[in-house]
RNA sequence: CGGAGCGUGGCUCAGCCUGGUAGAGCACCUCGUUCGGGACGAGGGGGUCGCAGGUUCAAAUCCUGCCGCUCCGACCA
């Protein structure tokens, strides 16, 4: 992508609405932009990340077998009254009125709706277990929207639900779910400690939240020094497996929010002690939903069984500025490469020289035969003013371009997360970045 | 929802106390000179000061109401 015809709108200065570092530099880079209180518009680069991160949410619960669908946003407020939450979700629930004088609302989130396929059409035992996820907007009207996509009102949230014939296969479906989550913020970079929750409106009885470690993070947490070691993507996982020793291992190292916190858990030299940002919760609650919304199956012997039932949500787009939090220096963002809105910038530093042109014009175009993300800043600026630019967006790899390299015969290579620096011959950077 | 604050070109902000018809830096447009970490000069465009009402000869400035936004606290992916 040409700088020339992108949409990028840089901000020189911190809007003063903005106060955590990753809302200041999603609107600096051009990422978002506020149109009202916690509800955002994506823009071009923003938009890239995002849909990068959902990406890699939806591969690891493919991977975990659950299956993707699509439910509305808009809700029949009668759903909600049938499973008792009309009323005690109270204002955070917005409530619509349609032409018809019908009571709708625009969905927080979806164990009505899934209950209610889910009971139009499996009858029998014999369909079970089945998990069903979406990726759609939420919106909850929350009393205080703040820090910018971390907490808005409209969200992006992958939600899935769990359908089992017993507690027993609940469980495991639980556990597919809580390796799925490990990996998936794994993936992005991001080192998720689930820790046990409360259950809170969503109901039920085990629960955990899965919280990133970040110097700005919302909350107080604690942990065990063993945490920041850990790698869970270092063992392959197989979901058809007995997931519970998987399970056990990662809840056996201590982990507490403020609340829950034990101070005498751990010895002082193996207690961390950090910020913590919330970004998956996941839920096994039995049957709250499917007694009084009748979703029973056949069981062997012809009784009819409420199903047991778990819920799971990962905030899709308050991983971007979690992910922002946990990476980005005074400069900008550090992307980590699986969700780096491109992966490399191509710098020309002379936007009217001929020699320069044509060098980066036929380098950008091998990168693109490449198959590689190159946002290739062509414009007229002065090398200042595009090295910020670049820092600021945060693509992992920057290629410099300008007079004197090519004096030498080279581009300068540049790392941003270590700020390595390095010349090279223009197709050896090709294939250094090929080859990651 | 309790407490606090803010609303003036795209962004950051000054002007408001002590009313006299809007200003700076950055950004933007044109020309020229520049160019390896946010260039320089000259010229130029853009706002009627959140909205409504009131006081006054006169309101960005004073008064009233409303709307919007932000921050601190209790709740959430």
């Amino acid at each position: 992508m040409r700088l020339s015809a992108y949409f990028l709108p840089l901000l020189r200065e911190n809007p003063s609405e903005a106060q955590i570092v990753s809302h200041r530099l999603m609107l600096r880079a051009g990422m978002v932009r506020q149109l009202s209180a916690g509800i955002y518009s994506w823009l071009p680069l923003g938009f890239r990340v995002l849909n990068k991160v959902e990406q890699i949410v939806r591969e690891e619960q493919d991977a975990a077998g659950a299956l993707e669908v699509l439910m509305p946003t808009i809700q029949p407020a009668e759903l909600w009254q049938e499973s008792g939450r009309y009323e005690d979700y109270g204002k955070e629930m917005l409530r619509i009125t349609d032409r018809h004088e019908r009571q709708m609302l625009y969905g927080p989130t979806n164990e009505e709706v899934i209950t209610d396929i889910f009971r139009q059409s499996v009858k029998t035992y014999r369909d079970l277990p089945k998990n069903l996820y979406h990726i759609q907007w939420k919106f909850r009207d929350e009393v205080r929207p703040r820090f910018g996509v971390m907490r808005g009102r409209e969200f992006l949230m992958k939600d899935n639900y769990s359908f089992d014939l017993d507690a027993k296969g609940a469980k495991h479906s639980y556990n597919k779910m809580f390796v799925a989550y490990l990996r998936t913020f794994a993936r992005m970079g991001l080192k998720a400690i689930p820790m046990r929750a409360d259950t809170g409106p969503i109901g039920g009885d085990l629960s955990h939240e899965f919280i990133i470690l970040a110097d700005t993070g919302e909350s107080q947490v604690f942990c065990d020094r063993a945490w920041l070691d850990a790698d869970i993507l270092a063992n392959e996982v197989d979901y058809g497996s007995d997931l519970e020793p998987f399970f056990q291992k990662w809840t056996s190292l201590y982990a507490a929010t403020d609340e829950k916190h034990d101070p005498k858990a751990l010895p002082p030299d193996r207690l961390v002690t950090a910020r913590g940002i919330e970004v998956g919760h996941i839920f096994y609650f039995g049957t709250k939903y499917s007694a009084p919304m009748k979703a029973v199956v056949a069981g062997p012997n012809g009784e009819q069984i409420p199903v047991e039932m778990g819920s799971y949500g990962i905030g899709v787009s308050r991983l971007v500025g979690a992910i922002i939090e946990a990476s980005h220096d005074d400069a900008g963002i550090i992307w980590p490469e699986s969700v780096a809105p491109f992966k490399l910038g191509l710098v020309n530093l002379r936007a009217g020289d001929q020699r320069c042109i044509a060098a980066a014009d036929d380098l950008y175009a091998k990168l693109n035969r490449a198959g590689i993300e190159v946002l290739y800043d062509d414009r007229d600026e002065s090398p200042g003013a595009k090295f910020a630019a670049m820092d600021l967006i945060g693509l992992p790899y920057q290629l410099v371009i300008g007079p004197r390299g090519l004096d030498k015969g080279v581009v300068e290579f540049k790392e941003r997360k270590t700020g390595a620096r390095s010349e090279l011959a223009p197709d050896a950077a090709l294939n250094r970045l090929a080859g990651r």
